[in-house]
DNA sequence: ATGGTCGCGAGGCGA
């Protein structure tokens, strides 16, 4: 079985190189992140005439996260328990489309959007730690009631784990960049010490191993990437990987998205 | 080329 993430940063602004790369690329299952729209403008019948059931969750041009199968669409959940809402000042808080859970093929799929955080300072920020901190406690507890259980947690994370996950580690310390400070980066360890573990890296390792690539500054021709975008395991799942690939190609040419998908294949 | 981008949705925000 092979399953994938992709951020396609706009569904139907990406159909046309979605449904091409369904098709060569053979996943049975994708956790899509940013389709930027809601059920009414879901292109529902790109999936089917390709043979994939598919679940989505948004409420608007935000955000939004997708889950499509051809090994069974099961329990499918839209957020999770205690998932942190987020409202600026003065109006209701709100909890996000950020999270899609669904049992596909026997394993509990979550396609999940972080948070971005926005600048160090900014009230994103805080939002991003607590929701990172909420799903950690979630997963952690389910876990406890399964250690057997084969769960994936696939999506942007919008965090750089290691310093080699950026092109320049010194210019993002220097400009107070996200992505790279230690609480987020404690943020994503925390999963790690619960047992989930990034099965990409080991068999894609850095430096100048990436998943996304800012459109301006010609950071993609430059190689100016980072690796953002990650799938990790439940200790039984994790034990089932054979092989994974981030699929640079996709990020080339007219009308792609600034992500790669990021493959792993399970034996 | 001394700036270099997208997408949504119709001006500015978010990434």
């Amino acid at each position: 079985m092979k399953i994938a993430t992709w951020n396609v940063n706009s569904l139907r602004a990406r159909a046309d190189r979605l449904e091409n790369w369904l098709q060569r690329s053979n996943v049975d299952v994708l956790a899509i992140q940013e389709t930027k729209c809601k059920d009414e403008n879901f292109p529902w019948e790109l999936f089917e005439k390709n043979g994939y059931e598919v679940a989505h969750h948004g409420f608007n041009q935000w955000n939004g996260v997708a889950i499509a199968s051809r090994v069974g669409l099961d329990d499918v959940e839209r957020g999770f328990a205690g998932q942190p809402a987020f409202g600026k000042a003065g109006t209701e808080p709100q909890q996000e489309a950020r999270a899609l859970a669904a049992t596909c093929g026997g394993v509990r799929i979550w396609s999940l959007y972080v948070p971005n955080g926005r600048t160090l300072l900014d009230p994103h920020m805080p939002y991003k730690l607590s929701w990172l901190a909420a799903l950690r406690s979630q997963a952690s507890g389910w876990l406890a009631a399964d250690p057997e259980a084969q769960i994936a947690l696939l999506g942007d994370w919008n965090i750089a784990p290691r310093d080699e996950d950026v092109w320049d580690i010194d210019y993002f310390v220097r400009e107070s960049m996200t992505h790279v400070s230690a609480p987020e980066r404690a943020a994503f360890q925390a999963f790690e010490d619960a047992g989930f573990s990034d099965v990409v890296r080991p068999l894609r390792p850095g430096p100048g191993v990436y998943t996304y690539w800012d459109y301006t500054q010609l950071r993609f021709p430059r190689k100016e990437g980072m690796r953002i975008d990650f799938v990790l395991a439940s200790p039984a799942l994790a034990s089932r990987v054979t092989d994974a690939l981030i699929d640079r190609e996709e990020r080339k040419g007219k009308g792609a998205s600034d992500h790669a998908p990021v493959l792993v294949e399970l034996g």
